[in-house]
DNA sequence: ATCAATTGCGTTATGCTATAACGTGTGCGA
DNA sequence: TCGCACACGTTATAGCATAACGCAATTGAT
């Protein structure tokens, strides 16, 4: 799926979140938009939902947030199943792929006939630089 | 770590989760257990957190849901990673484990010396019934 | 025995996360 | 020009989780 045109509240969330260091909950978002006119949650989460459509940002389910996708040009979708480790002390995210990873889990799927559709892969601890 | 005694309420959550087809969540159990004398949300949230500690009970972050562990008496902390397949359709939730995946995560998470405490591995879509 | 620390419990209040339901305007193809 | 799809704005509400207080029971060291 190729990334259409953002609309401007699209636009302004993608902006957030690309130039915050780490994940952002979607209450954080809003209060950095309100400068630009956002005033209420549901501008925020549609505005989510369609970058997560286009797979430009990813959830964060685990901690409730949401972060730019590490690959800004190629399209996420295409990398397979996207794992993600979450440093509890920082709060800074990786994202990373392994292709064993996904090849084994999308087998056991397979042998179960269970069809998947969304995945969701998340590491919390301590990173190296918080782990001292 | 072996799972000591568990106290009234923890036990009476556990029995809950127990009986339950699927995953449940918080407030669908304060409701389940109000017979029982439960008024707050905090009487459930702390007999879970208990729960979880002890391994007998999983935590899905992408649907805020809590499952009784499937392994009833081995515990279940030393099985490596956990994972669950998620059905959208009918709810019900499979839970598996692959070594060869633990492997894969686990090597990379060492390779960035990042030290991993909690992991969550969903993956959601639809079962063999549903799928048709 | 008693004091302190720990743990579980109950209650009230609050905060955070997410969506329902309504209406508006705009662009675009039949 | 009608109907449709889509983005948007607003208000209200639903759903998930924890803070902060106090009380009771247990334990274990002095």
């Amino acid at each position: 799926m190729t990334t259409p045109m953002l609309t401007k509240n699209q636009t302004l969330v993608f902006d957030v979140l690309t130039k915050a260091e780490g994940p952002l909950s979607a209450y954080t978002i809003l209060d950095k938009l309100r400068d630009n006119g956002f005033r209420a949650p549901l501008q925020v989460y549609r505005a989510l939902d369609k970058l997560l459509e286009y797979g430009v940002v990813h959830r964060l389910e685990s901690i409730n947030s949401f972060v730019a996708c590490a690959h800004p040009h190629e399209n996420c979708h295409s990398h397979g199943l996207v794992a993600f480790a979450i440093c509890e002390s920082c709060g800074q995210v990786t994202e990373f792929h392994d292709h064993e990873v996904d090849h084994r889990l999308m087998g056991w799927l397979k042998s179960q006939k269970f069809k998947a559709e969304k995945s969701t892969i998340e590491i919390r601890g301590h990173c190296a630089s918080c782990a001292a």
